[in-house]
DNA sequence: GTCGCAATGTTCGGTAACGAACATATGCGG
DNA sequence: CCGCATATGTTCGTTACCGAACATTGCGAC
């Protein structure tokens, strides 16, 4: 298979300023990302960012008593060490490869510097950051007062939304810990969601059919999470030109 | 009633470089703030900054159904609207007030020229910022995870922490719509925690009268929370010497 | 003091999700 | 192509919480 990569396929790092990418290129590097890949643990000193391209990291929390839970993913939408910048260095949570892809990785000491120049990167890095609270609120809301159907479809949603294809790779098992639950609530649900004619899957497959269908069943926490998304981080994306030709190096 | 009033009651503004805040005083000014207004709603552009200092605020998501479901609370640890200089001006959640009390105001223009200057007190804003990261995504954990009792622990307990002394003056009805839980939840979680001697409760008023108790019956999030808030907030106020006598104006 | 309203107490049935145990089947490695 | 690990299907009883309806009581306004 001849995959091309190229960082603008994070879209965090492609609207990022040329000058500034520029000095960045040579410190990024193509990892592969394997299905159920821990980056960090809780309280576990970061060493590297990653801008995913096509991997989805799910950051989550794990209890005392070994349940888990996911507080918000993070895609070719985002980047995945907040912690680097905003100055704690470690969080309470773990982040885990949802869906294996490729990610680019820059070393923290990097990252760090780049965003106290205190120019357009650091804005648009903020900018995420605060899309990535919208997600964790409204995570939180969405655990309390919605349907674990409902929940499903816009688990479903926001990780087609960070994936090329139409289908995804994860067990049923992978999403119910993601999202909290008991596996068997996950295969009645999507069991439903198939019948519905939603999507199909099959042993560690879920394939969406229907997009529409998916959208009438989910609560809208979707929306506001993809909205919230667009609003902060469009106007900053469309302040350069439509990037992608000239770095195929 | 002689309060006195002073900006350092805000542990945020008291860790402040004496520099700084000196530029920020004439810009600082009291408020009362009365028990369920509304600091912001959705979408509404914030036109200032809050440092509660005895005043605690809610941050909440209202569904498209009415319902409703706290995902962090600011009290005189942090400030209320960080969007103002994380760039999005505006977030998905309200800000109501939880306890009536005092804030200082803050322009939301002098808060970003004051951010943008790049330096310690950036670095603070930000440490805050993921403090109050931790809190969402530990949130939605317990929404998922954890008891309307455990819950209650947790939110009587962070709530005293943000309080100068140890009655709170809340209804249950407030409490429920905070959890986004039904009244009658908390009637019988707050019933049980009384029977055991860890609280004392009237009409409108809910006194800690055992806070080791309440400690035993609650949850691993209220400890995650405030070990987060001290290790981020911790060693940077000790940078300072001990403020608080220079500024009684 | 007492009136009235808002806060709390109590009860009912209903339901979504849990916990555990076990049956079935699919697809990968050999 | 076979066997087996692992993913999914199904069932049971249990529980925590919900929704609604109504009783009671405390407390502040008058």
């Amino acid at each position: 298979m001849t995959e091309s990569h190229s960082p603008f396929q994070n879209h965090l790092l492609a609207a990022f300023p040329k000058a500034d990418l520029a000095r960045l290129i040579p410190h990024l590097e193509l990892v592969p990302m394997r299905l159920g890949e821990f980056l960090y643990e809780p309280d576990e000193q970061l060493r590297h960012a990653y801008f995913p391209t096509s991997a989805i990291v799910s950051l989550h929390y794990v209890t005392e008593s070994g349940a888990s839970a996911e507080t918000a993913g993070v895609g070719n939408e985002g980047v995945v060490g907040i912690a680097l910048f905003m100055g704690g260095n470690t969080t309470s949570s773990s982040a885990v490869v949802q869906t294996a892809g490729y990610s680019y990785r820059l070393a923290g000491r990097v990252l760090k510097e780049e965003f106290d120049r205190a120019g357009f990167v650091q804005q648009l890095l903020l900018r995420y950051t605060q899309a990535l609270m919208t997600q964790m609120s409204q995570t939180a809301a969405c655990y309390r007062h919605h349907s674990i159907e409902q929940q499903l479809c816009r688990f479903l949603l926001l990780t087609l939304d960070r994936c090329p294809t139409q289908e995804l790779v994860m067990t049923q098992e992978l999403v119910a810990s993601l999202l909290g639950v008991r596996r068997e609530g996950i295969t009645a649900a999507a069991g439903r969601l198939q019948i519905e004619g939603f999507i199909r899957y099959r042993r560690g497959h879920i394939a969406v059919v229907d997009r529409m269908g998916l959208l009438s069943r989910s609560c809208e926490c979707y929306g506001v999470v993809k909205d919230e998304v667009e609003r902060l981080l469009s106007d900053v994306r469309h302040r350069q030109a439509l990037p992608g030709q000239f770095l195929n190096a």
